[in-house]
DNA sequence: TATGAACCCTGTAGTCGCTACAGGGTCAAG
DNA sequence: CTTGACCCTGTAGCGACTACAGGGTTCATA
């Protein structure tokens, strides 16, 4: 299978593919004769998992965390739990943290009544640093 | 007023002045007679400004607009508000992004029930690409 | 006067996860 | 025999910083 046919299956922009064998996150796959790069089954299930696993937010060291410890059957699940639980908490803080900007951003913006830059709330809201909209 | 009492009357980082100065974001100040940075007091609104709108999450072109903007106090409001709602129309699909991520990691993060890697129900449903967890 | 700490300077490289070239080689069809 | 689609390597760019290295300045203290 050479590249742009694992690109095609999994979703994935050929660059990214090759970039993720620099990094060593993809094993280097075989070579073909004039130097292709052959990838085998074992490959796209990899990747997908990889796409899937960045898709939900997981960064590529928590990926690898992941690869590595799905190598080994036997041990216990906790330490997966416990990378997909921070990721989580992780995410939900964002997801606060967004809210609060949502808010700030929707209240300065509804203070603005339109009219000239010089008595525009918006950038007297941003400018005013001391009392920041969502505390008002 | 020196780089560092600007970093202290701002909140900022003496290393992110020095990068707002050099993408030209933050105006060049004079210097003194052993070359150190020399600021006025517009540059600490400016930078207060910026460290806001920053926090706020809009990017550094944006601000830059707006900056500019700022600096034309007859010009209609339109253009700020457009950016405003611009980005806060960015943070409400980012917010919606991530509480799709939250339910499915919520979701496999439910499944598991502990024991041993082969069982694994996270990295089954990371791997399992035709059917992730947000649809199930 | 010497010394040491705390500050300041420039310039460059690193972070993360890609993405986009430049400058070439390979292969199948017409 | 040429065209075009694919493949290769290597390097540089993105955004918004952050972190040095390797030096200069200032000020208080001994």
């Amino acid at each position: 299978m050479k590249i742009g046919e694992l690109s095609q299956a999994t979703g994935t922009n050929v660059e990214t593919i090759r970039y993720y064998e620099r990094i060593a996150l993809l094993p280097k796959p075989g070579r073909t004769g004039s130097n292709y790069r052959d990838y085998a089954p074992g490959h796209v299930e990899r990747l997908n998992f990889i796409r899937h696993a960045r898709g939900l937010g997981f960064d590529i060291a928590d990926i690898r965390s992941l690869l590595d410890l799905g190598g080994d059957p036997e041990r216990d699940c906790g330490e997966v739990d416990r990378i997909a639980g921070g990721h989580l908490a992780a995410v939900e803080r964002k997801i606060a943290q967004l809210e609060l900007l949502r808010k700030e951003l929707r209240h300065m913006l509804a203070r603005c009544e339109g009219g000239q830059i010089a008595d525009c709330r918006i950038l007297e809201a941003l400018g005013d640093r001391a009392r920041p909209a969502a505390a008002g």
